[in-house]
DNA sequence: TTGACTATCGTACAGCGTACGAGCATAGTA
DNA sequence: TACTATGCTCGTACGCTGTACGATAGTCAA
């Protein structure tokens, strides 16, 4: 039977389903929250109806993490090679912020997915177009996905948001850990951080533009 | 009284102790392999005598981290700072690829440890004493950081561990999951790769080389 | 009516982090 | 010597976890 089940927000259970409800969860209350039980009461059902639709736990982060790959924006055919590259970068700065438990998962899970390969696909597609000789390619692929993921990484684990947040958790937490004789140069660094503001999304732009201009002249000219 | 205990490896417990053989244990098993119960036993306590050198199960993650922070080398003075940096980078990717579970804890982790604390400083004199200006300075950081970290996350979710293992594991499983008409570039280059075989200490050399050449000309001259 | 198939879930179990408090050895004090 | 304080260890118990197993009920074909 596909009708009326006793929960909210109802119209029968599927692996799709349950898949979003869990990155719902897991977006607001960290991934530690996720249990099968709490994802089972959102979804109005029992805990081991969702066995019906996962093989287990390891299988659902497996699909989350990929349904986070779908999000990511492709390289747009039809521009230079850095517009399509800087495009994706971006959106995929973007999209793990958004899903912060995203990367740390990925330590983890070593199969990619679908949406994971075909990713890579169009991603190496690109890099191949432009110019680049297959091995560069790979290359290229390393440092930038290196660059867009440990990007990410750091930028989960900052513990602030917005750039005022940064000025007051800066003079309320961090100088004082900070003694100025034992860490002169991040004192300064830290001043010169909150008098100029920080935004991740400029500091993403600061390094992704370097390396870009930095690839291009490996290409095989064209 | 502080002779002996029952258990095997015995000395009495040490704050140092315990999270030195939780290192030990999370190398091995993983990180998930990794509990209270576990860590005790393997010390030859009761598990809850380790909540007398750790307030709870989070600070013991930090300070594993913190002495894996300890285990990368620092920027070395007195050379170039491209090659004191390359040195510092490469001793992470190191120690990052020998505990490949703390890359993963680095998401849910948001206050750095005094090792930690002493690296950035020292990474940040590196680059002022070089020239770059303080926000240039910043900007490096966070690129290179960002690399490491993405690098060895990269590397972290790598299925096998050397070249023959690639090649084996390309044609078993990687080939197979790609039809050449749908990933034409990703086969073309599981091919090149197989053929020129593939060190992740020479890929991360090439990324860390290209993006330090590109920072250089931005020091200040000096 | 029968049986197979799809979908749902209750119960139970081993293992988790850890709150609480008991127990013991030693050091200091009277 | 007796008493107390302190440092250290650990047994028990509680609420949580993932999930194996089997029961149940609705649907459809023969």
């Amino acid at each position: 039977m596909r009708k009326q089940r006793q929960g909210a927000s109802d119209a029968g259970l599927s692996k799709q389903r349950v898949v979003i409800e869990a990155i719902r969860l897991a977006d607001c209350e960290g991934v530690d929250g996720l249990s099968m039980r709490r994802l089972a009461g959102a979804l109005g059902a029992g805990a081991m109806s969702l066995y019906y639709y996962v093989a287990n736990k390891e299988e659902l982060l497996d699909a989350m993490i990929d349904v986070v790959f779908e999000e990511i924006e492709l390289p747009p055919e039809g521009t230079d090679w850095q517009s399509a590259m800087r495009r994706r970068a971006v959106s995929a700065r973007q999209v793990l912020a958004r899903h912060p438990w995203a990367i740390g998962l990925m330590e983890s899970r070593t199969s990619p997915g679908p949406a994971n390969l075909r990713h890579r696909e169009a991603v190496t597609a690109c890099l191949r177009r432009a110019g680049f000789p297959v091995l560069m390619a790979t290359h290229a692929n390393w440092l930038l996905d290196s660059y867009v993921y440990g990007f990410a990484l750091q930028e989960a684990s900052l513990p602030f948001d917005t750039a005022d947040e940064l000025a007051n958790m800066t003079e309320d937490v961090f100088l004082p850990q900070l003694p100025p004789d034992e860490f002169p140069y991040l004192n300064e660094s830290a001043a010169a951080l909150v008098a100029a503001g920080c935004d991740p999304a400029e500091e993403f732009i600061f390094g992704l533009d370097l390396i870009l201009a930095a690839l291009d002249p490996l290409r095989a000219s064209a």
